[in-house]
DNA sequence: CCACGCATGTAACAAGTTACATGATTGA
DNA sequence: TCAATCATGTAACTTGTTACATGCGTGG
């Protein structure tokens, strides 16, 4: 996905809240925003250079009390303007979801392929044991209607990636039972 | 994406069913397969050269008949044997699903932001678009349980998407309900 | 003292997009 | 005749990955 540039978009989102590291922004991408975008921690750091230089945020290198030196990375006004702009954009056009798994399947033409069993059920763990993952985040994040209320977008996906990974439970499921005592 | 190529392995795949062009290979991305995979042209005519030259695939150039020169593209046995290799190795890890309007909710953090609401209305509009074309699509290819058993991995793979945009819309439905009567 | 996590970076490369470019055919 | 589709490609660029590199702090 060249240009468009969304890795810009939520690093400016993310320090919004307050400054942060380049190491404090690639562990956000450990949780939730997981779900939805990943980068190495190279990138970050090329970002990060890159939208000081074009006056998007402002950087403070220095000593907070630790013995290591650490870069803060604030927004400044320019970038929160950009932000905006991007936060209430309309899109025009949907994006592929790119996905290895289902692609094999599509060249799988033989219902009867002896290995197409242990292929739907290896995945279906994968996505089992992330959608307990996931049901877990909810329960710590989000126990009460206050919890919702005051992160009410991150509980949003939060709740798009159960669903969604529900849905590929479920079809897995059904995959699966529709190939029983269908062996050839 | 990079490294991994798997633009590779779906042209190898599209092509072990017969020969192809460049400009067939490309056709295919506008159905299916695209729900799961998108390329520019100009990548797949640069792959299918690397292709040739690593041997996986061999080029016959003329006028098929035609008045207009094509290239077709046929898989060879070492094509095959990548594919097949392809096709049966499991997964380690699970791929992002990157998705930028789930990133755009998650910034919105006050759930009583006027433009929330006509955020997910778009969204809502694109994605019951793009349902009922899917379900035209599984109405038109697969209304006989022959249909289905003849191309077992296509039917699983439309199933699948159409599955994906009936939880994005409902999602997306309930978001919506779920701010009526908030509006601050 | 050693492994692991914290913290930051560079260099080479691969993958993918955008724009440019050309020319033929077909149907309205 | 004019637009759309067929058909193929190159060049410049951006995004993202992989590998390499360094050094400190902390807990077992």
């Amino acid at each position: 996905m060249a240009q468009k540039n969304l890795l810009k978009y939520i690093l400016l989102g993310l320090i919004t809240e307050k400054p942060k590291t380049g190491y404090d922004l690639k562990k956000e991408f450990d949780t939730e925003i997981g779900e939805f975008w990943s980068v190495k921690h190279s990138q970050i750091y090329l970002e990060l250079k890159r939208l000081e230089k074009e006056g998007e945020i402002t950087s403070d290198t220095g000593f907070f009390g630790n013995k290591v030196e650490k870069t803060y990375y604030a927004i400044t006004a320019l970038g929160k303007k950009h932000l905006d702009e991007w936060k209430y954009s309309y899109d025009t056009a949907l994006a592929v979801n790119k996905d290895e798994f289902v692609l094999k399947l599509y060249f799988i033409k033989d219902r009867h392929d002896e290995r197409l069993p242990s292929l739907l059920k290896e995945q279906l763990d994968m996505r089992q044991e992330k959608l307990s993952h996931l049901e877990g985040r909810r329960t710590l994040l989000f126990s009460t209607p206050q919890d919702i209320e005051k992160q009410y977008g991150h509980y949003l996906i939060l709740d798009h990636a159960i669903r969604r990974e529900s849905e590929y439970v479920t079809w897995l499921k059904e995959a699966i039972d529709s190939l029983k005592g269908n062996e050839k």
